[in-house]
DNA sequence: GCGGTTGCTACAATTTCCGTAGCAACATCG
DNA sequence: CGATGTTGCTACGGAAATTGTAGCAACCGC
């Protein structure tokens, strides 16, 4: 069981808990930012999530769980697993990683 | 040995070599994020790093051999690791996490 | 030479993660 | 009613990643 990221709990590696410190570790962890990436288009089930990752369902429940605490994620029984409203701010901040990425990838292959 | 993040070489959990999923890949492994961040106000020394962020030096090495391979970071001698352009780039696609973390931390607080 | 700093490595112990199997609850169909 | 399928999720043994401690070789200033 790993420490729940909230407030109060320092962030593994950070003595102090600002909340830049316990956001990085949250989203260090494997599979998190996988996981919201995933989430960017809509609900997804269980099932869906792992097939989509590729990870054992008992790290996918556990990532989804700490996700679930920091307020990202919430499950609705009828449509799956899905980004919360401030889970979609989160994901907004991270959508310009995408056409980033594509330029970044240029500059390492030349 | 983690396979390092470089075209051609397809990101743990994704068959497909596309940039975002190696991206996330790369940030999603332990102590990246951390590690770009205390870059953010210039170059830093091994052992620098090793105390800020509290990790063992075995993992902190390979995680700056990854980044140094991603052309992310690079080690100049005479002042220690720093962000290259590339990395920069990414660190401010970051900054704006600064400020949501703290109204993350409120909602979730309250 | 001597002491200090540099980046980095070895290695055993601990923690995390994977892969597979399967369970309990619920819905759907006959 | 039973049979079948889907849901989220858990157990558990083996594999992999991470930690913690110690220390090395190269370099610089004195």
């Amino acid at each position: 069981m790993v420490k729940p990221v909230l407030p109060g709990h320092p962030a593994r590696g950070s003595k102090s808990g600002r909340p830049i410190m316990l956001l990085l570790d949250l989203l260090g962890r494997r599979w998190v930012l996988r996981l919201v990436w995933e989430l960017r288009e809509g609900p997804k089930r269980f099932r869906e999530l792992q097939m989509a990752i590729g990870a054992s369902p008992t790290i996918i429940n556990e990532r989804l769980a700490e996700l679930r605490a920091a307020k990202l994620v919430e499950l609705d029984t009828a449509s799956g697993y899905r980004l919360t409203a401030l889970g979609t701010e989160l994901l907004h901040l991270f959508l310009p990683l995408h056409a980033w990425s594509e330029k970044w990838a240029k500059r390492l292959s030349a």
